[in-house]
DNA sequence: GTATTCTCTACCGACAATATCACTAACTATGGG
DNA sequence: GGGATAGTTAGTGATATAAGTAATAGAGAATAG
């Protein structure tokens, strides 16, 4: 049958009609009309003014939920102390807190200018090019929103100008300083950071060329403060420690206690013993200063030093002052190395435990130098491992008391602090200097060896590579050079054309470095995005690009970091803690003003252009078949080459990856391609602070994982700076300092398993080559032609994907090899509803089974009197018995023991018991333990470091259940206290089985078919799915999955699917009936909110009068404070001319629409999972305060097994604490608030007296205008009704009251849903008209209490 | 006795089908018959089978029938309106009517080898075969592929076409008819025209809009001479033009598999100069080609000048090419589904 | 005012079509007064 | 030197691409009328 022609063709053009609709490209010039206010997008568009003028209140800030207890709907909404933060200041702002919307739309536009600019400026000022630069600020000066901030950009090309031009007089300098505030940029202000910076170069042009007017000028500067004294000094990015002591010890012109609290304590070590003199002197001066002055990240290390101790003097004795400042460093990396101090005392330290004669000879061996050591990713041979590393774990294990391990730890962790720095700094050039030695070897071997190595090959290409970026990088640099205006364009070529654009950006890097990562890179991608042999080029060119930026911003932040600090030479341990404890708070306030990103196709065209020279360069040899003389020729082929292929027609770009190399990958062992900015971490991360500081210490990632979307991050850094989300930060800290390390019993397992090269449990096996059918004669019939090359797909596409497969567990391997006997902790960030994954990709205890089984808790604790019980319930439930009562679990394990002991000591060759597991190697790690504790003659005694695992029996219908107050759904998913668990999905299939039984009476022939193969397994994923919003068509193929071995023929299953789908759905729907209602509710509100208008929209942005784009997405707070906002919006893509082809990426900044139907879909789900997220952030705080080791995945909360009782106690109270308010009312309260002057477009009968009177104003109005009335000339009027309501002026109000709009005529109406006509009724007679939004009512509260699932050992276990 | 055909009255009753279009005007029928002078190719036509895919409402069947009378005439026809259409205007007909549907392979091989309802004459590849003729109208937007399908099955010598060279008569859009007849160096010009090249003999018969015109090659069209009608002899007349070809196929030998993987992967750079575009054919395309291209101007050409035997010669010197990639690899796999319960 | 046409298709982590040509607005260069 | 005009180019929008619609089909929303 011919098929409609939308599928394929009408289909595209549609698509393609939207991403280029004029709206996209309009926003690239606003109208000059267009006046909005400043909101640039790293500025809150979240209401600035309300979080300023609102006391903190409600929730947010308060410490605990006693604000939360008000159980009574009707009451709450008049309560003084509203569950919400911004509900205090809606006075002055007629919408105060939400400007994303609207407001974005006009300002957002030049934001992306901006932030263009900006990124360009930054890349102009590290690459040195200070007449581009200039003519950027230019530029940037130009733009009205942007002045306000404008100084900070004007400083940082200061401070580049001064660190440019070391030489530069003072008095010239002030001058320069003078003429660009008065003349190029008369609007703009000197702030104190600017000072700052002329004190620093003055400082620094006296150390080389001593001035008389040095101190004048600097005291002069310090009169110049615009915020005071303190405010200069805070700049850390500027003054150094030794223009501290210069200006504190030696200059004497300012005290101690006026500097940052961070380095006080170092400055006050530099003094000259004799305390400074002036001190009194100048605290007086500067105290009114002080409160306003407490940042936030004071606060945090006065803490974090406040517990620690000063070092003696003695001690720092012979520390030189940093008298000389010298040469800036222009190479940081020659400063990493020097990082080296100490590590004589941490190995003394350590030959002072009690230690075997092996474990002290292997420390006295061991290098304690981080550069040399960073992680056993050497590919020496299996075994070789304890030559060069040391099992950290095994000799923390072995230490006998408490105190010895504490000093252990202490001594590894200042070992792993630079481990750290030098692993997320210097891991490019260790793989690099791993090829050159492998190299080096193979050459001695021979040309041969050469060819077969793969590191010695990756060598090759680097070196070939090199000259060629070398090369790039001065043409960007003498064309930037020529031509300091980006404007001015005029003869050059493309390729000019396209370097004038990345150049800057590209000549930031190290070529070497650039080299190394584009080759890792590559190699990375290997297999992905369902290329049979390579990768998409899309892909490719922006993750080298992200790649190269991530690099260029860690080395920013060490850059800064060591120009700061680098007259501090480090003596002792203790100093050098102290140094540590500063960096580290230097370090975050560094990542945080790295604000810019680079715009996505600037990495697109870095990434290209890196990858075209690695494409030229790197070669293989291969072997052919002459297909003439059959003779077999060798030759030399490009490793990687560019082309196309297609997918229904549209062209996908490739790149293809030799054969003969990707054999050579698959035998590799791959350490050397992982990522190795993201690890899991040596140390603890750093803590979260802020939105966008914690995790990794040297690489930037941020709290939310935003989906390119500047609303979510808005109103994520307001949260943020509002301080409203620090219980997040707690949540989320806990999960990251939880240490784990590798279980390397089950490495060894699965090390075993893999060099095999079979297929064991989901890893696939190894194959070489895949085996195709043969192919049919060319004129068979087409049907046949067609299912041979189905045929052939299928068989490539498992070949491929097992491939994949395999190099995703190589990679986990790998990871876990390096980690073995490490202690390694995972820093953890948010997706946009709050649920928390670790940020190290590839290996977390969030991946498969494999990866879980790897990983044990680093500390042991001793069973107790219940651990033992709940190791045997853990193995019973990783078995799949976990709906069965808690001494079933416990007999099971029981009668299985000689099972454990096999599976423990014959994991291979013995009978394998624990591959029969649902989670095998988990099982088997717990077998491992099991069998160990019994052993034991006091199973109490016995130290475990397995996680035990309790979940939550369908966490959502538990949330469900708690919001509906629905006693029936609480029984179910064991809310309710009960003596055995109840098992929602064999109740389910029960019911399911019911209907069919009465159907069948009735004669129902597939009910008759299909009644006793109803079975849990059937239903589950439905059931599970059911919650997440699975529709009809969804569920059926899901049904159809687990019915397919029943039915051989694939359309009979189907059909089956069909008519079951509708029973389950039926019976899901009567048990759940209230999870049902909440999720209706949910779904309309998101409806409608998506589908309203706000009034202060612009009204010009109305297209067509009558039919506005909703540009509302659903935005609600979480318990803990956390701003949610649906990133769901129409995309925009555009295409990006790069070297290799054009790309096809989404247009971060653009402003789009949203889109109705995900936004309807998603609240639902994303709802509760914001809440399972605040639940388990909640308990992940409170037991990391009640000292226990705690990991998570979202709905499964892991702690030892002596702990497990204390955390079941911890994870009930929190669950109650949450669900104690009405969280469904206080969403619709939220709403209302937020949404409280948003219209919709509705019907209402003609024949209403309501619609003459609207008919009427349109008709008076439209003789005024001259045209017929639109839609959009009522928002305007409305919006002038409500300013003029919300003014200060009395006149003006009263105007504002006496005008009638449209929509004012509503204000009296109290029942709009009688007045509204439902879409498709039977009434002609409707008129559109703008209503007032307003969300249907909340279903209806049962009587279920949640505080008795305390009660409930079900509830989670 | 000839047969009734259906007026314009009668057939704008009937709803459309997704831009599926069709000449109604029977005076502009009979220019087109002149101008095809089927009666040159089948000298006997009493000895002709016809069958005839998505006739729609049958006019052009109708008058065809009138006009030769042909020893079978069957319509296939699967949309319902359509085929009860047919069946009250055509009841006592000996036109033939079948609710099948043209898009399935199995109908053929139904009606051919299992019912035996419509068995033509195999005849050898030296000349057209006399004694069967396809007609048909894909003139719907989304059936374009179609098309390129009942294309592609002449190159492999299968469907009806495994009966020798069976002439046929296809209506389309008149975009698919520019791009398929596009000649070399023009705008137009993409692997389906390399396609028709290399297995038909293509004219441009009948044209609805003569504003169409200028997206074909002038040489040709003045060769053709095809008919021009306006879009009022179309039902329904609005939308966009439709055109009638006459595609026979010819006589080939080149190795087909190889050819359609070098002509597709070319014509995606199809701006690009061989003497660079040839490294999209995989890894080091471009060095092996540089080293056996002997006629080196042939490099400065890109693939859209190129000709069918200049493809046919590309084709030659890559299935030599001792490193040349696995044409069968050439797909990617977007659906791979993950997620289990 | 209804009927046809189009668009989905369970949430999150997650990760993406491209080449070419026509057209236009904006800018550059030019040649003549 | 100024203004007009031809020529150039950057940027955008439109369209074609492959060729059994991936396994699938019915509901609900958007749009045309």
């Amino acid at each position: 049958m011919l098929r409609p022609a939308y599928k394929s063709l009408v289909k595209t053009s549609l698509l393609q009609r939207r991403l280029i609709s004029s709206k996209g490209s309009k926003l690239y010039k606003p109208s000059p009309d267009s006046t909005g206010t400043i909101l640039m997008s790293e500025e809150p568009l979240v209401a600035a003014s309300s979080s300023t003028t609102s006391p903190p209140s409600g929730i947010i800030d308060t410490n605990d939920f006693s604000l939360f207890n008000n159980n009574n709907r009707k009451n709450s909404s008049s309560n003084s102390s509203t569950p919400y933060q911004w509900k205090n200041s809606s006075d002055l702002d007629f919408d105060p807190f939400n400007k994303s919307h609207a407001s974005a739309i006009t300002t957002m536009t030049r934001t992306r200018d901006v932030m263009q600019l900006w990124s360009l400026l930054e890349a102009c000022l590290q690459s040195n090019l200070m007449k581009r630069a200039f003519s950027i600020l230019e530029s940037l000066y130009l733009v009205p929103e942007h002045k306000q901030r404008f100084i900070e950009d004007y400083n940082m090309y200061l401070n580049a100008f001064s660190r440019n031009e070391p030489n530069f007089p003072i008095l010239k300098m002030n001058e320069k300083l003078t003429n660009d505030l008065e003349t190029n940029f008369k609007d703009i202000n000197y702030n104190d950071k600017t000072l700052a910076i002329m004190i620093h170069h003055s400082l620094r042009f006296h150390a080389s060329a001593s001035s008389m007017l040095l101190k004048p000028t600097i005291s002069a500067y310090f009169k110049m403060s615009v915020n005071g004294i303190r405010e200069i000094l805070s700049n850390l990015d500027i003054l150094t420690i030794s223009d501290l002591n210069l200006l504190v010890n030696d200059l004497r012109v300012i005290s101690l206690s006026q500097l940052p609290s961070s380095v006080k304590p170092i400055l006050e070590s530099l003094a000259p013993s004799s305390s400074p003199v002036n001190n009194n002197q100048n605290e007086d001066g500067s105290k009114n200063l002080e409160a306003e002055n407490n940042s936030k990240n004071e606060k945090n290390l006065d803490a974090s030093l406040g517990s620690m101790k000063t070092p003696s003097l003695e001690s720092l004795r012979d520390v030189p002052l940093g008298g000389s400042t010298g040469v800036l460093p222009k190479d940081a990396e020659k400063l990493i190395a020097v990082d080296t101090i100490g590590m004589r005392v941490i190995r003394h330290t350590l030959l002072g435990l009690s230690l075997t004669p092996e474990q002290k000879e292997q420390i006295s061996r061991f290098k304690f130098d981080a550069n040399e050591n960073v992680l056993n990713m050497k590919p020496t041979k299996d075994g070789d491992d304890s030559d060069t590393s040391i099992n950290f774990f095994e000799i923390y294990n072995s230490l006998p008391s408490l105190k010895e391990k504490k000093a252990f730890e202490s001594a590894l962790n200042t070992f792993n602090q630079d481990r750290q720095k030098v692993l997320e700094n210097r891991a490019t050039e260790a793989a690099r200097e791993r090829w050159k030695h492998d190299f080096e070897e193979a050459k001695a071997r021979g040309d041969i060896s050469i060819e077969k190595n793969l590191n010695a090959k990756l060598w090759k290409w680097y070196n070939n590579m090199l000259p060629l970026v070398q090369e790039e990088i001065n043409h960007c640099k003498s064309l930037s050079l020529e031509r300091p205006s980006p404007s001015d364009k005029k003869h050059l070529n493309k390729v000019e054309t396209n370097r004038l654009d990345y150049g800057p950006y590209l000549t930031l890097i190290d070529p070497g470095k650039m080299c190394v990562i584009t080759i890792l890179e590559l190699l990375k991608l290997n297999s992905t995005g369902g290329v049979i042999e390579g990768m998409r080029t899309a892909r490719a060119v922006i993750s080298v690009g992200k790649a190269i930026e991530m690099e260029f911003r860690s080395e920013q932040v060490l850059k800064s970091e060591s120009q700061t600090f680098r007259d501090v030479n480090k003596k002792s341990p203790e100093f050098k803690k102290l140094v540590q404890n500063a960096k580290s708070v230097f370090r975050s306030s560094q990542i945080e003003q790295s604000k810019i990103l680079w715009p996505q196709n600037i990495r697109a065209k870095i990434g290209s252009v890196l990858i075209s020279m690695l494409i030229h360069v790197a070669k293989v040899f291969v072997q052919g078949v002459d297909p003439i003389t059959k003779a077999k020729v060798h030759g030399e082929a490009p490793a990687f080459a560019h082309g196309y292929q297609y997918h229904n027609g549209s062209k996908l770009g490739v790149l293809k990856i030799h054969k003969t190399l990707i054999r050579q990958l698959n035998g590799e062992r791959l350490i050397a391609s992982v990522q190795p900015q993201l690890l899991p971490m040596l140390v603890e991360p750093k803590p979260w602070v802020n939105w966008r500081s914690g995790g990794y210490h040297y690489t930037q990632s941020t709290l939310l994982r935003t989906k390119d979307s500047p609303e979510q991050v808005a109103y994520l850094k307001a949260a943020s700076d509002n301080g409203d989300i620090d219980r997040v930060y707690d949540g989320l800290n806990v999960l990251g300092d939880t240490p784990w390390t590798v279980n390397r019993k089950v490495f060894d397992v699965v090390s075993q398993v893999w060099n095999r090269g079979e297929s064991f449990l989901d890893i696939p096996s190894a194959q070489e080559e895949m085996v195709l059918p043969l192919a049919p004669p060319r004129n068979s019939d087409p049907s046949i032609l067609r299912a041979w090359k189905l045929q052939v797909k299928t068989i490539a596409n498992k070949f491929s994907s097992d491939r994949s497969n395999r190099c995703d567990t190589n990679y986990k391997l790998e990871i876990a090899r390096a980690f073995l006997g490490e202690k390694l902790y995972f820093p953890h960030n948010l997706d946009f509803r709050g649920r928390a994954y670790p940020l190290s990709p590839h290996f977390n205890h969030l991946g498969n089974d494999m990866s879980r089984g790897l990983l044990i808790f680093w500390h042991g604790k001793k069973l107790g009197p219940s651990g033992l019980k709940w190791l045997k319930i853990h193995l019973s439930n990783l078995f799949g018995f976990d709906k069965l009562r808690l001494e079933d679990r416990v007999a099971f394990t029981e009668s299985h023991l000689n099972d454990v002991k096999d599976s423990a000591e014959n994991p291979l060759s013995g009978e394998r018991w624990w591959t029969t597991a649902d989670k095998p190697w988990q099982a088997l790690a717990t077998c491992f333990e099991l069998n160990e504790v019994m052993k034991m003659d006091n199973p109490e005694e016995f130290i475990s470091h397995q996680p035990v695992h309790q979940d939550g029996t369908c966490n959502g219908l538990q949330h469900y259940a708690a919001l509906g107050g629905d006693v029936e759904g609480a029984t179910q998913v064991n809310l309710v206290p009960n003596d055995k668990p109840q098992d929602v999905y064999a109740h389910v299939a029960r019911l399911v089985q019911k209907r069919l039984e009465i159907a069948a009476e009735k004669g129902d022939e597939n009910a008759k078919i299909l009644k006793d193969k109803i079975t849990r397994k059937v239903v589950k994923q439905t059931v599970m799915t059911n919650v997440y919003g699975v529709t009809y068509v969804g569920a059926t193929f899901q049904i159809a999955k687990q019915l397919s071995p029943i039915f051989d023929d694939r359309k009979e299953s189907l059909d089956y699917s069909k008519y079951l789908t509708k029973h389950v759905f039926g019976a899901i729907r009567e048990l759940f009936h209230s999870a049902h209602l909440i999720q209706d509710w949910l779904g309309e509100s998101a409806k409608r909110i998506s589908k309203s208008i706000r009034l202060d929209v612009d009204e010009k942005s109305f297209k067509n009068g009558n039919k506005p784009d909703f540009m509302s997405s659903v935005i609600w707070t979480t318990p803990l404070g956390l701003p949610i906002v649906q990133p769901y919006r129409e995309e925009s893509k555009k295409q990006v001319e790069t070297n290799l082809q054009t790309v096809f990426i989404s247009d971060p900044f653009a402003v789009n629409p949203v889109n109705a139907r995900r936004q309807k879909a998603g609240l639902p789900p994303n709802f509760i999972h914001s809440l399972d997220a605040s639940h388990m952030l909640l308990s992940a705080a409170e037991c990391g305060k009640q000292g226990l080791d705690f990991a998570s995945v979202h709905d499964s909360y892991w702690t030892h097994a002596s702990d497990v009782d204390t955390m079941n106690v911890v994870l009930r109270e929190q669950f109650i604490k949450l669900h104690e308010i009405d969280l469904v009312l206080r969403l619709k309260e939220e709403f209302d608030q937020r949404y409280k002057n948003y219209v919709k477009i509705g019907k209402i009968k003609r024949s209403t007296d309501l619609a003459q009177k609207i008919v009427k104003i349109r008709k008076d109005l439209s003789k005024k205008l001259g045209r017929s009335t639109t839609l959009a000339d009522e928002i305007y009027f409305e919006k002038k009704r409500q300013e003029l309501l919300n003014s200060q002026l009395v006149e003006d109000r009263k105007v504002g009251e006496k005008m009638v709009t449209t929509v004012s005529l509503f204000e009296d109406v109290n029942d709009l849903d009688a007045l509204e006509l439902e879409n498709g009724g039977d009434e002609h007679s409707g008129s559109s008209v703008l209503l007032p939004l307003r969300l249907p009512e909340i279903p209806p509260k049962g009587d279920f209490d949640v505080t008795v699932l305390r009660g409930s050992q079900y509830f989670f276990s | 006795m000839s047969i009734p055909i259906p007026g314009i009255k009668d057939i704008s009753k009937l709803k459309f089908f997704y831009g599926f279009k069709y000449l109604w005007n029977p005076t502009v029928y009979d220019k087109i018959f002149d101008k095809l002078d089927l009666t040159r190719t089948y000298k006997n036509p009493k000895e002709l089978k016809v069958l005839d895919l998505y006739p729609g409402v049958g006019v052009q069947s109708a008058i065809f029938y009138n006009k030769y009378s042909p020893k079978q005439y069957s319509m296939i026809e699967k949309r319902s309106s359509l085929y009860k259409f047919l069946k009250a205007n055509l009841e006592d007909s000996p036109l033939q009517i079948l609710k099948k549907d043209p898009y399935d392979w199995s109908t053929y091989s139904n009606l051919i080898n299992e019912e035996r309802i419509f068995v033509p004459e195999v005849q050898p590849p030296d000349h057209i075969n006399d004694t069967f003729l396809t007609v048909a109208n894909v003139t719907g937007e989304g059936s374009e592929g179609l098309i390129m399908q009942w294309l592609s099955c002449i190159g492999n010598k299968n469907w009806l076409y495994r009966f020798g060279k069976v002439k046929m008569l296809l209506w389309m859009p008149s975009t698919t008819a520019r791009k398929l007849l596009a000649r070399p160096s023009t705008h137009s010009r993409s692997k389906c025209s390399v396609v028709r090249e290399g297995f038909t003999d293509t004219k441009l018969v009948a044209i609805s809009d003569a504003d169409e015109l200028k997206g074909f090659d002038s040489q040709c069209l003045e060769e053709w001479d095809p008919v021009i009608f306006s879009a009022a002899d179309m039902w329904p007349t609005k939308g966009k033009p439709i055109a009638l070809v006459e595609m026979d196929p010819i006589d080939f030998d080149f190795d087909v598999e190889n050819w359609d993987y070098v002509t597709r992967h070319l014509m995606i750079l199809k701006g690009t100069p061989l003497s660079t575009v040839m490294d999209s054919l995989g890894h080091g395309g471009q060095q092996y080609f540089n080293s056996r291209i002997t006629d080196k101007s042939l490099l400065k050409k890109r693939p859209l000048d190129l000709t069918n035997e200049e493809f046919i010669y590309l084709t030659k010197l890559f299935t030599e090419w001792p490193f040349k990639p696995d044409i069968l690899m050439d797909f990617v796999d977007m659906y791979q589904t993950e997620h289990s319960g």
